[in-house]
DNA sequence: TCTTGACTTAAAGTCCACTTTAACATATAT
DNA sequence: ATATATGTTAAAGTGGACTTTAAGTCAAGA
């Protein structure tokens, strides 16, 4: 059982934070005792699960949305099934563009390490496709997070 | 060679955000011809990479200090190297983030499945450690993109 | 010629996710 | 007893990344 500033830290976020996200309705249920809020166990399993949604920049509105059909009982069940599905097809396809972004950064590594070593950037530039890991050469579309 | 409102629809991007990023300096050096932006292959190339810094929510301010590095010539390489270097190791800890919550809607997923079937959430509930896939049970102490 | 569409700039507006402030209550330590 | 720390709420403020608006230029087609 902890008070906001604990779980605040634990968390890494701020106090003021987790007091928004109560009063947005994505930290539901929350007990009181004189009035201050007390974290239990439930509460915990639920924040873990938040984490994973903001982690993946789902918007507080869809949240809400997923924790309003929860609520609602066995009745969503499919509902939610389908908006999981939704969020974990996202994740993969984020997950497979940042392997792009690392192949270009790491690109990027070794063109530093080779011009660092030449002593001028010049001499990288002037070795035509000279990259060991870079192979893609379109700019992936981007697709707003707001979409899904 | 392009103009502003095809580039934009190859990257998915609106013709207003174009000029915005150009007026913030990550997008530099675009010429002109009768006052009109025409990109050639070097701004593309440039593009690849500016998709990849905003994909991993570097701030604008951010990759504007890379730019600024950039123009400066062959005397900022080792600084520009140890900037995408720290951005590499960003990305990496990202992907591994991903990751954990891609397993934890997994788990959501046969959770929801299963509750499916059983016609009930209560079902699944009663199934002490029951899933098969998620083992974690920390939640990961945020650390905010600014701080890199 | 005139309208349509694509371009330009500068400035103001919007949206989201917090963050800060102010005013107050309660609890613990010296 | 009194200072310090932590908690509370409601409301206003902030920062970042665009987006929209307004006013204008220019070129091609009917």
């Amino acid at each position: 059982m902890y008070k906001i500033k604990e779980v605040a830290k634990m968390l890494g976020v701020s106090t003021a934070t987790l007091r928004y996200y109560e009063q947005e309705g994505i930290l539901p249920n929350i007990k009181r005792v004189n009035g201050i809020r007390v974290f239990n166990d439930e509460d915990f399993k639920w924040l873990r699960v938040l984490n994973c949604m903001k982690k993946i920049n789902m918007p507080i509105k869809k949240i809400k949305e997923y924790i309003d059909l929860a609520m609602m009982g066995d009745s969503t069940l499919k509902e939610r099934y389908h908006l999981i599905l939704e969020q974990k097809e996202f994740i993969k396809a984020e997950i497979a563009k940042l392997n792009n972004c690392l192949k270009e950064f790491e690109y990027k590594e070794w063109y530093y390490k080779t011009a660092i070593k030449a002593g001028t950037e010049a001499a990288v530039k002037n070795m035509p496709k000279s990259s060991p890991t870079l192979e893609i050469d379109e700019i992936p579309v981007k697709i707003k997070r707001k979409d899904l």
